[in-house]
This record gives C-alpha cells, structure tokens and sequence, in this order.
DNA sequence: TGCGCTCCTTACGAAACACGGACGTCGCGC
DNA sequence: GCGCGACGTCCGTGTTTCGTAAGGAGCGCA
C-alpha cells in the first residue's frame, strides 16, 4: 500500500510474458532507469520502476520480484541497505549497478550477496544478458514446477526424471532438453532454436543437438530406431509428441 | 542445384523470402552499405539502400520495413531525428552504427528508442545476428496461427496438416504450399507468384510449382484427378477454393 | 478437326538431411 | 596419476525430398 508519489513510478508492470521474469529496477537517474526498462522490457520481462530505496522495499512487499536491478548510489537507504533487507525477506537475485573501478563499492556488492554486478557506464544489452544469465542460475519457481507427459515425469527441483516410474539416469544436457520439450508440447523446434533456448548459445554446430536428442531417444523411447515421443521433423527440427500416435503406414 | 541470388542493388527491393524480413539500410559511406546491403541479401532479408534521412522517410512511407538499420552520423539529418520521426509515425525496429566508444552517442540512441547498436567498425557477421535477434525479439510469430478450411486444418507451430481429422504426411514445401493456400483462399496466384511468396525465389523453373501442386493434390484432395480444393485458373495459375463446390456440368 | 499452348503425369539423378558410430577433450572422483 | 563419464565434433551411410526433364493429355481457338 504504498503511495506512487512520481508518475515513472508507477509503471504498471503486468505479467511477464512466459519465459520472462518479474523485475524491478531500483534506480535515481531517470535516463539510465528509461534505458534499462526498455531494454528488459523487450526482452519480454516485467519492469517494475522505482527511485529510491523505501519505495523499492514497500513495492516489492506488493509484488515480490524475480529478481532486482539495483543501483549503489541512491538517495537516502543506499543499494546496500536495500540489498540487505531484501535479502532478510527472501533470497531474491541481485544485479548491483555500481560506478566503473569502484572496487570498494563492489566487493561489498558482492559481500552482501549480490549475484552480479554491471559497472558504469554500462551496455544495456550487456545487462540484459546478466539478467538472463542469473535468471537461468537462479531459476525461479515457476521453472521448477513437476511436469509429466506421456508417462513421463520429470521434476526439475529434484533434477529427477523418470519413464512409467523407473527413474531415467540423464545428463545435464538430456535433462534440460527433455525438460524444455516437455514444457513446449507439440511444438516443432529447430536445431537453432533448441540450442538458443536449451544450450543458451546464439549459435554453434547444431549437430551437437542432433547428438544429444538421439542420446535421449536412446534413454526415453521405448525403440530409439522409431521414436514415437520426440519425432522429426524432416527438414525443420524436432517436435515433442505427447500423444504418441503410432507411425503412419 | 542451388539457389539463385536475388537482385542485390540499391534499388527498390521486391518481397523478402519467408524467413525473412524488409530491412531499410541507411547509411551514407557507399562502401559500408554495400558489405552491409550484401550480407542482409544472403541472409534471405530484403534489404532497401539510400544514403539520408529523408530519404529514408520517404522510402518507408512507401514500403515499410520490418527494421532499420540506421547510421547514426548522416549528412543533413542525423539519425537520432531520423529514429525518433520513424518511431513517431510506428514502433520499427531499429539497430543503430555508431562510432567507437561513442558513449554519448550510445546512450542518446537508446534513448530514442534503438533496439540494439553495433560500433564500428563491426563484422557484417555480426550485424546480420543482431538484426536477426532483434527481428526474433520484436516479430509477433502472427504466422504460427492455426488454420483450417474446408475440413483441413493446418498449425504452423506445430507443423501437422489434417484432413478430416486424419494426418496428413506432407513434405516441407508440400506443408508450406497448403499453408499458403489456406492463408489466401479464393485468390488466384500464378506459379511465379507462388515461387517467390512460398519458394522464395524471384526466378527458376516454374514446373517446379506444378510438380509440387500436383504430389500436394494428390495428399490432400479426395479425387487427385479432378481436384475441389485447388483448383487450376487456366492460364493464370491456381486458387484455394474453400467452398470446393463440385464442377459444374 | 487440327494446331498451339498450357497443364498433368511420371520418372530419375542429385542434393539435402538425419542418423549411428566413433573419436578427442575436458573435468571430476578415486 | 588414472579411469570414467559427459560433451562436442566429425565422418560414412542410408533415406527422404527436391528440382528438372520429357512425353502425354486437356483446353481454347480458328
């Protein structure tokens, strides 16, 4: 129940799109919030804009983020008292904003248990990326939710995957794409797509993806040589196929 | 067999292929917008030339692009205005080229609203990636739409065609061809049309067309031989008939 | 009816593609 | 140090798909 005394404050911030996060943006300097937004924004993540450090505490009371974009230097509660009791609440992930060669700034960025740090100036490309790499080490709950399918069940909490009930000893790799592909049924990914999306690479030998569907096969089709659940798609990829029809005579 | 290179020029240019985008290179350095104009043809893009910014304004007033690959020193307007004149008529993409450690400019063009920028000098390679991140970014995959007509249905998405409720097994081009059609019921194209709007090619051999229309009907309509749902328009070309009322006597 | 043009049909060679097997490297635990 | 598993890469092979050619059938017109 806070009061949104500035109109920037008050950016809506409605549901991230899927495969974005909630973030809020802590930050005084107008340009460098604006900039910021719009590039998450368009990263498909929900911006939440805030100036300073109280406002920043009582709007995530109203809407817990996934993860805070945080400037040290702010008027009155600086970044690391902001950090901190964040931090006393929940362990949510911070991306501290701190001037260039700062060192004392951002050893105690770090200290307080920031999980990355940008320094000015910055790329905001290069912060977007930062936001997406802590994204994916901290994954929030939503990824973590049980899936199944198909007689598949896989719980990304635990890493554990089993078949009709018999555990399936996966990979890193294995497990992430069989999680991915349980995640997006009946879609049809290509090569590229699958390594942007599982591996986190914009590009690469896409054999690699190749190999590693065909280890899974190996350990979740009941005959590798026909898959019935993770089904080509001559000449534009894979498509995970929950119904399991049987091939066509 | 391979394919053939489209007209690479300054000139006006025609539809770009399936996969790819109409991109308005605007740059004044003939040298750069030539290796630049270059690589966006190669990658499947159709790619618009002119060297300032009203041009560039007049040019999209008649075709406009999907992007803008925008300099941002012009002679005359520079490319901030020009950004910021694009944005106010709709909300293009824009990847701008700024000069090395340019921070001042960096900063300016994002805050007008760039999507990405690349420094120069930058490696085409590199350029062709970010436009093609950013196209992934800002493109609305509106052609993942189902569709269906006629007791077809077709989903992009997942790339399966069903007729009558029975899969079908289409190749790609087969799958891409009925797609096509079921996007522009009751309109007639001719085989160069289809070539370039679902081959992408400008030039080739039109029996092509012909060839893939017939494996297509013979897939797809009840009597191959006296087909209801593609009808040939003799000698204009082919048109979907939803309806597939029967042959008049 | 015959002619010219368009469209259909079939067949074939070649390219593109997916797959399986195997290899080298790296990191980790023993 | 040594062995092992995971991972990325490469190559040979079988299959699918594609584009083209060539002959036959159908249509429109004189």
């Amino acid at each position: 129940m806070q009061q949104p005394h500035r109109a920037e404050d008050a950016a809506p911030a409605g549901p991230p799109r899927p495969g974005g996060a909630r973030v809020l943006v802590v930050e005084d300097d107008p340009t460098v919030a604006e900039v910021v937004s719009r590039y998450l924004d368009r990263a498909g993540h929900a911006v939440d804009r805030v100036e300073d450090g109280p406002t920043a505490l009582s709007r995530a009371a109203v809407h817990w983020p996934d993860l805070v974009v945080l400037d040290l230097m702010l008027p009155g509660m600086d970044g690391l008292e902001v950090c901190r009791r964040l931090r006393a609440r929940a362990p949510v992930p911070v991306i501290m904003l701190t001037a260039r060669g700062d060192e004392d700034d951002r050893i105690l960025g770090l200290e307080v248990g920031a999980d990355d740090y940008v320094t000015k100036p910055f790329s905001p490309r290069e912060l977007v990326l930062r936001v997406e790499s802590v994204l994916r080490r901290t994954r929030p709950r939503s990824d973590l939710r049980p899936l199944a399918a198909a007689g598949l069940t896989v719980d990304p909490a635990a890493r554990r995957a089993a078949k009709d009930g018999d555990e399936l000893a996966l990979t890193l790799r294995e497990f992430d794409l069989l999680a991915f592909f349980l995640r997006h049924p009946g879609r049809v990914f290509s090569r590229a797509d699958l390594m942007r999306e599982v591996w986190g690479w914009d590009f690469g030998d896409l054999s690699t993806v190749t190999v590693h569907v065909r280890r899974l096969r190996g350990k979740v089709e009941d005959d590798p040589a026909r898959p019935r659940l993770i089904r080509t798609v001559w000449g534009m990829g894979y498509r995970f196929d929950p119904e399991g029809q049987a091939e066509l005579p």
